[in-house]
DNA sequence: ATCGATTTGTCCGTATGTATT
DNA sequence: AAATACATACGGACAAATCGA
């Protein structure tokens, strides 16, 4: 199978090798393929430049590790879910209707002084007050974006009571503040998560995520700055721009 | 500097020592750090524990290996170019409003039956006759974004044509057809380049970029479906949701 | 619940190739 | 041409996670 003559690094024949069998469906979707091992026995090469080829391919999304398990064909998931972004977005109603069950966990709330960026977005003194509260919100039960959230406790007096007890941010702002908050701006980047977030998300430092900032206002005020880190391989965020004819495919 | 007694691996405390050199500018951007045969003898470590370490920070782009001659810190590239998205855009006046220079490269128009994708985009029977066009888009000299556009030939008969004579996409749909398409909706994705992509863009096959499809509409007609790849390193883009007050910072 | 087999993760060592200076 | 620096490839050893008997 390795050709040693021809000066092309035998890491990458063997990528290339692995990929033509995902490609043509030999080895499918989540099956486990041959243990290091067992390819390196195969392939008359050494355990570590088999584990080059597979780690260039797991780089790249087309192979999952999972330590004492063994390596695995990744899922495509080539639209798992597109998540429709517009000016006022709530996840829950959004991921049920495209018929997913979606799920909130609001990992900590804590009030602090606002760190640079989120004083810029929310054009505070830097050193204010804010709420910070980070969410991790699933799909169907994985993880599919995390956001960390800043709030001005001076708007928000009570921010941090309210979320402990209600159900959704949406509800919140509409039940406890009358408030129905509308994005102003949003930015988005493509980049690595870092180590908590990874870990999170249940992914490995090397997937892609894609980083979506946020500012929300209400009635000329903004209420909150978040910064949202979605799973690189799960997620596809989309917009329309315009609600005349002809409608959006897809 | 390396303590092998907590029990984490010292590939991950030694790529954290380098972002700490990094983040505190002790090594500033494009410096050559030391070599991988200095920094093992100033670890005690192995070479391929170094090694692990800064490919670890090359996938994440802090660093740049380039053969022969060393590793580098990478360049900064935070905010490099803020894109500004809107219904009806315009790269080059995009780019030259951020006081930057832009350069447009039209690398094939050829005339081909539409791929599926193109074809569900356009809402056109598969295999109709669309105008493939790939254009290679740069500020200030550098590669920033890749796109692949699809246009129904029914629709615009000669614009292989018109594109081969003006100077700019809009010029053509503007003067020519004296249309002005908006877009439709655009989705977004992080992951991989492919290999021609990161080849085109000058990046490492291992750095994200961001996808943006995009369709274009005018006068109730499905004109254009693009699918652009920016380069994760360098792209922020940006959606501005309402005009009204307040302004939203940045 | 324990133990052993399997599998990936980390770490060290050596040698040689290739690109740059 | 020589020295330097990264790339590839081989070897061995033990750790840590998983799974099934």
């Amino acid at each position: 199978m390795i050709n040693k003559e021809i000066g092309i690094p035998y890491y990458l024949q063997l990528a290339s090798l692995i990929e033509e069998k995902i490609n043509s469906r030999l080895w499918s979707e989540g099956e486990k393929i041959p243990s290091e091992i067992e390819m390196s026995r195969m392939c008359h090469l050494n355990r570590h430049t088999v584990r080059q080829a597979v780690d260039y391919l797991c780089v790249r999304g087309a192979l999952l590790k999972v330590k004492g398990r063994g390596t695995f064909v990744a899922k495509s998931t080539v639209d798992f879910l597109e998540y429709k972004l517009s000016p006022e977005n709530r996840f829950t109603d959004n991921v049920r209707q495209a018929g997913k069950r979606p799920d909130n966990r609001m990992l900590f709330c804590e009030q602090t002084p606002a760190p640079g960026h989120a004083s810029r977005a929310l054009m505070m003194a830097p050193g204010e007050p804010v709420f910070h509260f980070r969410i991790l919100r699933k799909v169907d039960g994985k993880p599919f974006l995390l956001s960390d959230n800043y709030s001005p406790v001076k708007l928000l007096p009570d921010l941090d009571q309210q979320l402990s007890s209600a159900a959704s941010l949406f509800e919140v702002y509409h039940k406890h503040y009358q408030m129905q908050p509308r994005r102003r701006k949003s930015t988005f980047k493509a980049g690595f998560p870092r180590e908590d977030e990874a870990r999170l998300l249940q992914i490995n430092p090397g997937t892609p995520v894609l980083r979506v900032d946020n500012t929300l206002v209400a009635s000329g005020l903004l209420l909150q700055y978040t910064q949202a880190c979605y799973r690189g391989d799960l997620a596809v965020l989309s917009i329309e721009w315009e609600e005349d004819y002809p409608p959006a495919p897809g």
